[in-house]
RNA sequence: GCUCCCUUCGUCUAUCGGUUAGGACGCCAGGUUUUCAACCUGGAAAGAGGGGUUCGAUUCCCCUAGGGAGUACCA
């Protein structure tokens, strides 16, 4: 048995921003590529042209772009290959699997309003279905697929297992519209084949698809390829996720501010397993991801959970890659990008906020100390630990610190020293430091502030301090 | 209505007939600490319900309930 190399790929529809399962779809189908040296395809379903927009499009492009999840060669545009879906449909045609259809929209509706009162299968039953081409009319007319009447259609789904559906419940699907344009049902099995698509990972709204389009398959006597339908994501309160609830497109998480790697591996996590496994990179994703790992109810989309996750990559995050994703974080805000002079400051500060924020917006924040400019003036709870004895200290303090050598172990014992001159304990004294220092009463230690923006910085804080005190 | 799918702590999940039902997030308590975060220790917390099959079911089967998807000349 010889293995056909592994192609996938994402097909969205550009009638709105790249959602959060979408984002997960294609990053299944991303991670099962490049797990196998296989390729992953971007395929834009725009053949809908009244919901279809370039605004839409070009958002699922940024959205894959920020989560990283490279396509091999260019997106190819559904609408583009109509005449080849056309080609097949006529195919079918001649082949004696689809027949041309003349009822009108208004007569379908007719019918089904009929079987709906009777209480019978709303499937339409198409009287052209075995006419006589003689007994066509000169009217314009679709292109349906004969669906089996007898036996039933199994899919072999890798996550879902085998379904089996009877043939009795699948419709004469339409191939053609009569404008001649194809449906979406033709379409993708078309494409799909004709890009060398081996494994087909979606939505499990698709199921049904499945069985419909084997139709097609089965009529052009092509290979129908491997199935894995995943389940949904919902809300934080299990419902369906809609535009209105909750259903975020991916660059709204970009601008919350969450690590685009946290986010690959919160989504890696919603629905996929690996035994235990909660936290890990990019290479482990790729090379443990598996359709077996891949549970089949579904699940809920938990912000704190992803905060998590956000925190501990952006943790585990080098530097230089750090301050490229703020960079681009702020741009997607549409925030004010950070001077050079902030961005050389602030890489000298990440080594002590990284670990302490969940976001960049929260990383930002708590690089205030560095980010903003003096005067530092303290916020209301920054004020509570500054009095007249604290200033007097802070003071004193200050003659020592011009003469301390910048080291840690030299300010921790200058401070230190002061405090117990005043039989006060460390943090004592380090609260109105901090206070006076960054403005704020939460901050990185006292310590590092005092390192990463040197004595000639500290000591003008702390005079600033000193003066306003004055007047 | 019909077709198909799903159901383990609040949430994400492990378990592939025999476990004190494990982990993670979150939560609570304590510890550590210059604040916060982090970290350490401990804790509360689950097999929807009912029938079978079996020596033994969370695990296999059926029914019920609940949830979801599909049922377009949308994708």
């Amino acid at each position: 048995m010889s293995e056909r190399p592994v192609v996938t790929r994402f097909a969205p529809s550009p009638t709105g921003s790249l959602h959060i399962g979408g984002a997960r779809t294609a990053l299944f189908n991303w991670l099962y590529a490049r797990g196998r040296g296989g390729k992953f395809l971007l395929r834009i379903e725009d053949t809908d042209r009244a919901r279809s927009t370039p605004e839409a499009t070009a958002a699922i492009l940024h959205g894959l772009e920020w989560l990283g999840l490279d396509y091999d060669g260019e997106a190819v545009s559904q609408f583009e290959c109509a005449d080849r879906h056309a080609e097949v449909a006529h195919a079918m045609l001649a082949s004696g699997h689809a027949y041309k259809c003349f009822s009108t929209q208004e007569e379908i509706a007719a019918f089904r309003e009929q079987a709906k009162a009777a209480g019978t299968s709303t499937l339409f039953q198409s009287p052209w279905r075995d006419a006589d081409p003689s007994t066509h009319p000169d009217a314009p007319f679709v292109i349906r697929v004969k669906a089996p009447r007898e036996g039933e259609t199994v899919i072999d789904d890798r996550v879902q297992g085998r379904v089996t559906f009877r043939n009795s419940t699948l419709d004469d699907m339409i191939c053609l519209r009569s404008d001649g344009t194809p449906t979406y049902m033709l379409a993708v099995v078309v494409d799909d084949h004709d890009m060398g698509v081996t494994h087909i990972i979606r939505g499990d709204d698709h199921l049904a698809n499945a069985a419909r389009q084997t139709m097609v398959y089965n009529a052009m006597g092509w290979d129908v390829p491997v199935w894995a339908h995943i389940p949904l994501i919902h809300g934080a309160d299990g419902k369906k996720l809609s535009k209105r609830h909750g259903a975020l497109g991916v660059g709204e998480y970009q601008a919350m501010g969450y690590s685009a790697a946290g986010m690959r591996n919160y989504l890696a996590r919603l629905g996929w397993s690996h035994g235990d496994d909660e936290f890990f990179t990019d290479e482990q994703a790729i090379s443990w991801f598996n359709l077996e790992g891949i549970g089949k109810s579904p699940a809920r989309f938990d912000f704190k959970k992803l905060e998590n996750l956000s925190g501990q990559h952006i943790a585990k995050t080098e530097n230089a890659a750090l301050l490229h994703e703020i960079a681009s974080y702020l741009d997607a805000k549409e925030e004010q990008p950070l001077t050079a002079d902030q961005m050389t400051a602030l890489s000298r500060a990440l080594y002590c906020v990284k670990e302490r924020a969940k976001t960049f917006g929260e990383l930002i924040d708590k690089a205030h100390f560095v980010l903003g400019s003096r005067p530092f003036i303290p916020d209301e709870k920054a004020q509570k630990s500054l009095d007249n004895v604290s200033h007097s200290i802070l003071f004193e303090l200050t003659p020592q610190l011009q003469n301390a050598t910048w080291s840690r172990d030299d300010l921790e014992a200058a401070v230190t020293h002061t405090a117990e001159q005043h039989d006060l304990t460390l943090g004592k004294l380090a609260a109105p430091l901090r206070a006076v220092l960054t403005g704020r009463a939460v901050s990185p230690s006292v310590f590092d502030i005092m390192l990463v923006i040197g004595r000639e910085e500290t000591l003008a804080r702390l005079q600033d301090a000193i003066s306003a005190k004055a007047h």
